[in-house]
DNA sequence: TACTAATATTTC
DNA sequence: AAATATTAGTAT
């Protein structure tokens, strides 16, 4: 595939030079005689009075006189075809100027600044003249003489890294430069040979089949929480391994655990390559020549692994797929499973979306045949879903300011009584999501962004959960000064604990909110200590209705199910029903079988009779109904698009939009930042369908800020979201 | 009117 | 992204 540019002997001519900045546009350039360009090539270019890294896009039309020069080829593997038409393609779909895709793609050009070898520590002499416990335990640590890293030693013996420096002057330890650790060892798909019941093995092997017709197919994999979704698709991965192919396989950032990389690793033998934020320089500039070269057969990576150059993907996993993380919301503003999807398109292989709660537009997709829908229904090992159960608060009150039905009470009572977990699920952090005063009716609200103030009792503070600002609790309105007056409204987790420490005084409780001090240490070891049963309730927010296994839960109660339903967010509805969901498929994962109860008032409501019913396509089938009921067009439409521009440089997203615009049915607005809003708002244009493609913004914020600065109309306004790439593919 | 700080524009 | 041009906002 030698395409080079040149006529004749040696370079001349022109190239098109896509640059990694705000630029839609490549830029022509002569190349000078003797230079040899293909596209692909990266490139030193003159750039105003600067000069930057480019990449030769195409071949230049050869006129235009007066061009500057390509300053030289930088030595580094080219960008290969797929690569590039990845860059243009998700440019032209996220209105991007396709100068900031590419920056996504160009990971800066290797400098040469010599790897700083790691140094470790060996048991090498005597022991010191004087010995105290921590160095007992260091020497203890280092035992068998292996080479170990300091501060992993110093991690090991529990002592500070002073410790060993100081037996290292002692002559205990000597200093030795640590081997490079490969950064992707070939992993091995017969290391452990997994048993998988026959649901597994079938969706497995269904799995491992499209990756060997190496051709463009997407499954949906949806598998119950604790059906073994990682272990069905690590058969696709290892199918891959087989061919000598590369897999990618996405997750949010935050599922990028500790616990996944020893699952892969007790399948492979080896940890995959592991791309996130966190990887620091040279491990990425080694993992990615790794990858150029198809050395790294296995990545594993948050959104952006999805720009890698993959010498030869044979497989794509978006793993968690309806996760909100892999919306990239600045910069380029994208969705990494829609990307996937297209990536796969182009490399021509198979991608897998694999969920326990997929999201709408994907189940849409395989409702209508595009998809393949492989289901796994049954919990690995023959473990039974919990049963679900709604309790209604309005026959079953709780006394003012109590929140626990007495059927929940007497559930998580007998619970207490055969000695098995229970978690009581409240999405809302803090003490009460309200305060207010008895006397004057005084509403604590945030200065910046109209939010209620939420109390935060073990923090003695109010605290905007929007914004973050904070401040002091007071002891009197700060409207009437009566002192004494204020009242906690609605109920927080801390609240909830002081009921259930009233209400259960002989239980062991504990509180687990992501606002808490000690950070992710603390609640790790807060999680093992619930996974080993040093608890017998646990009161959550949204953090306890992910990964987490605690065998001991067989009960949970979720004090509010209606929480979430009536805000005006389009995708209330759908986030509910997933995290409900979630948080109940807590309960029942060990040897007992699991049961939940939802508190709500209104037990008709779809989405939690969808729920009861253990049936995602009710769900579905009840959104779908929602939407045309709403007058709505179906998902998987482009029915508008709304764009802002703040800018001159916005402008020509502007004029990409419009052009967009041809293509999409029903009507359009392309509108400045301060109209958009506005002119929805007052009707004038009638749209009741926002679209804004692949820019999946919180419109809620959006609309928000805009109202700040305009009287709200008279009635309410529909707001939707629809997203979907694949009415372009 | 001169200077500074904040914003917008341009880069083959 | 970084250099440069433009404009808005102040101090003199």
């Amino acid at each position: 595939m030698d395409d080079a540019l040149d006529e004749g002997q040696g370079g001349g001519g022109t190239v098109e030079v896509l640059i990694p900045l705000g630029l839609d546009q490549a830029y022509s350039y002569a190349v000078p005689s003797g230079l040899k360009l293909a596209p692909g090539d990266v490139v030193q270019v003159p750039l105003g009075p600067r000069e930057t890294v480019g990449v030769v896009w195409e071949a230049g039309s050869g006129r235009g006189g007066n061009l500057k020069k390509v300053v030289a080829k930088l030595d580094m593997p080219p960008l290969d075809p797929a690569l590039r038409k990845l860059v243009d393609w998700v440019a032209w779909y996220t209105l991007a100027a396709k100068g900031s895709v590419l920056a996504l793609a160009l990971k800066r050009p290797p400098d040469d600044t010599p790897e700083r070898p790691k140094l470790g520590v060996r048991l090498a002499g005597a022991p010191p003249a004087r010995m105290t416990p921590a160095r007992a335990r260091a020497i203890a640590a280092a035992e068998g003489g292996l080479l170990i890293g300091k501060s992993a030693l110093a991690e090991a013996a529990s002592v500070s890294t002073a410790v060993i420096d100081s037996l290292v002057d002692a002559g205990t330890f000597c200093v030795e430069p640590l081997p490079q650790e490969a950064i992707a060892a070939r992993p091995d798909p017969d290391h452990a040979i997994p048993q998988l019941s026959y649901d597994q093995r079938a969706v497995g092997d269904a799995l491992a089949d499209l990756v060997r017709k190496q051709s463009w197919q997407v499954a949906l994999l949806e598998g119950v929480t604790g059906s073994g979704k990682t272990e069905v698709y690590f058969e696709a991965v290892a199918e891959a391994i087989r061919l000598g192919r590369q897999s990618v396989i996405l997750m949010p950032e935050i599922a990028l655990t500790a616990q996944f990389i020893d699952r892969f690793e007790a399948r492979f033998g080896v940890r995959p390559g592991l791309w996130h934020s966190a990887v620091s320089g040279r491990r990425r500039e080694r993992l990615q020549a790794a990858i150029a070269r198809g050395e790294a057969l296995v990545v594993a990576g948050a959104r952006s692994a999805l720009f890698l150059p993959y010498r030869d993907l044979g497989l794509i996993i978006v793993d968690e797929e309806h996760e909100a993380a892999y919306k990239q919301e600045d910069g380029v503003a994208y969705h990494a499973r829609d990307m996937a999807v297209v990536r796969s398109k182009i490399e021509n292989a198979p991608v897998v979306l694999a969920s326990a709660t997929p999201s709408l537009e994907t189940r849409v997709n395989a409702e209508r045949g595009r998809y393949l829908h492989l289901k796994l229904p049954e919990r690995y090992g023959g473990r039974e879903l919990p049963t679900l159960g709604l309790v209604d608060l309005r026959k079953d009150k709780p006394e003012r300011g109590r929140w626990l039905s007495s059927q929940l009470i007497k559930a998580v009572e007998a619970n207490l009584e055969a000695k098995e977990q229970s978690l009581l699920f409240l999405n809302r952090r803090g003490y009460a999501p309200l305060t207010l005063c008895r006397d004057c009716g005084h509403r604590f609200q945030c200065p910046n962004c109209s939010a209620w103030l939420v109390d935060h009792r073990f923090r003695r503070a109010l605290v905007c959960h929007h914004c973050g600002h904070v401040e002091r609790r007071p002891h009197e309105c700060p409207a009437c000064h009566q002192p004494e007056s204020l009242v906690a409204c609605g109920p927080g987790v801390e609240r909830l604990a002081e009921e259930v420490a009233t209400q259960f005084p002989q239980a062991r409780s504990i509180v687990l909110s992501s606002d808490f001090p000690g950070g992710t240490e603390r609640l790790k070891q807060e999680l093992m200590a619930v996974a080993e049963g040093e608890f017998d309730i646990v009161i959550g927010t949204q953090l306890v209705a992910k990964g987490h296994n605690f065998p001991g839960m067989t009960l949970v109660g979720v004090i509010d199910a209606d929480l979430g339903l009536t805000s005006g967010d389009p995708r209330a509805a759908e986030r509910t029903f997933q995290v409900l969901r979630q948080v109940t498929g807590r309960a029942g994962r060990g040897e007992k079988p699991g049961r939940a109860l939802l508190q709500t008032h209104d037990p008709s409501h779809p989405v939690l009779k969808a729920l009861v019913s253990g049936d995602p396509e009710r769900f579905y089938a009840a959104e779908t109904a929602a939407r045309e009921a709403a007058g709505l067009p179906p998902f998987g439409r482009l029915a508008g698009l709304i764009v802002s521009a703040n800018s001159q440089g916005e402008a020509e997203t502007h004029a990409r939009a419009l052009a967009r615009c041809a293509e999409a049915p029903a009507g359009v607005a392309v509108l400045g930042p301060a109209e958009a809003p506005l002119a929805i708002l007052r009707g004038r244009h009638r749209m009741r369908l926002i679209v804004r493609t692949a820019r999946e913004i919180n419109l809620q914020d959006y609309l928000r800020a805009w109202l700040k600065r305009a009287p709200r109309p008279k009635g309410s306004v529909r707001v939707a979201v629809d997203v979907d790439p694949q009415s372009f593919l």
